[in-house]
DNA sequence: GCGACGATGTTTGCATGCAATACGCGCCCG
DNA sequence: CGGGCGCGTATTGCATGCAAACATCGTCGC
């Protein structure tokens, strides 16, 4: 790797060219898909020193993409004793959930009103595929369609704003919000729910769909919370 | 605390103790400020040499401050090119405001429905205090307190997720906004407007408040827009 | 025996150094 | 006279070095 070939390299590798200028952006992504996948758990305290190494650079860009990933809501950085995935309370993930909802509903009436129809028949196919999932008894595939859904119809309001705040703010309770999944009994509703939400959008029934989503957020959190607050065991 | 007040304190001076671990936040702190101030204006390079000498810090901290900044969305890097305080386009504050909108909404029915009397009479404080500013004629001071009303009224949705986000996604935009308050006629209507605002709070009227919030961000962006496109004069 | 203290290795925070890229400017050629 | 090219300088990106804070563990005093 970059261990110094001494002379006769000008090039580091023919495939990994020109990273120079976004190598903290690239390990942010790194550190953020281990944090979204869970294995970076919350509360995990990250070493310099072994993710350098295993990230193949030094502590000036991993210093960079923690902060990065602390504006993000990802890390707490404690000073003088280093970086760990935040730890969310449950009245946290309450909070975060209220948001996502209210954000969830600001983007109904919007998608309703300039969603193209090639962008429902694309959450549409995400639906087949989320229904697919469920058949085959695949959760983490259902569950990541399931955030695609959500994130698409976000989308289909045509705010790049608010589809970045969703994005980021989805992204930092993601973890939590598998755990209610794992209920079966919520898992078949769930599905239901999606069917009217599908159907709602497609045929712009703003404030309908405007419902139909806090509704969906509602119940999903309720199985969620208990889940988490250890009042409900998963079946799945 | 954990200021050891033990014996000799090795503090290096009295006035900055123990900057050290904090260095990044302080400088993003700083350059914040002077952004949303308009002493960066939008476009400005950041070179790295000046701000150093200006803020009394290398490189290190001052680029993981950019790092902060650029999450936020107040600079934008370029790789090899250096930091630039964002330009927004007029479609872009648009985007912004649809989506401000859309947090007070949400924060609307919130509010009412948990916000304390303490809380909405600190509100009626602030809106004394922008009638004062208007009175007086305080373009500046009274933008400043029509920014913390309509913060205050979001935190009384006691959700720190959401206020957080609208905070981050408000001083986006805030220089922008500052234009439309520079024509006569719409200050005296917003003044109105907020007359409206404080009572539905106050009564708790949450759908009305929803609207009337909604409303007064389609009034005032409309004047800002045109200003910003120089279809109108600022006449303040 | 127990707790506080201190020595030492480890880790973090920041400064500095080196290499690569961008930028300004004069020159050459058309 | 204008445009492209090359070179020198400035600036950025990242690696490394050094000092402060922390942690671990052994020792000492009580």
């Amino acid at each position: 790797m970059q261990y110094a070939p001494d002379v006769a390299t000008p090039e580091p590798a023919p495939e990994a060219r020109s990273l120079r200028g976004r190598s903290a952006a690239h390990v942010a992504e790194r550190i953020r898909e281990r944090i979204l996948s869970g294995e970076l758990p919350p509360g995990e305290r990250l070493s310099e020193r072994s993710l350098t190494e295993g990230l193949g650079v030094t502590r000036t860009p991993l210093r960079e993409a923690f902060k990065i990933l602390e504006t993000e809501g990802l890390l707490a950085i404690v000073p003088n004793r280093g970086a760990q995935v935040v730890e969310l309370s449950p009245a946290d993930v309450d909070m975060a959930m209220e948001l996502l909802a209210g954000l969830e509903s600001v983007a109904a009436e919007l998608a309703c009103a300039r969603g193209t129809d090639e962008q429902f028949a694309e959450v549409a196919r995400l639906h087949a595929r989320m229904v697919a999932c469920q058949r085959a008894g695949d959760l983490v595939g259902y569950f990541r369609v399931n955030q695609d859904i959500h994130q698409n119809i976000v989308d289909c309001a045509d705010n790049p704003a608010l589809s970045r705040v969703y994005r980021t703010e989805s992204a930092r309770v993601r973890l939590y919000r598998f755990a209610g999944n794992r209920v079966s009994a919520r898992w078949s509703r769930a599905v239901m729910e999606h069917e009217q939400i599908l159907l709602a959008l497609q045929q712009r029934q703003g404030p309908l769909l405007r419902e139909l989503l806090r509704a969906h957020h509602l119940n999903g959190w309720r199985v969620t919370r208990r889940v988490l607050e250890n009042e409900l065991q998963p079946d799945l």
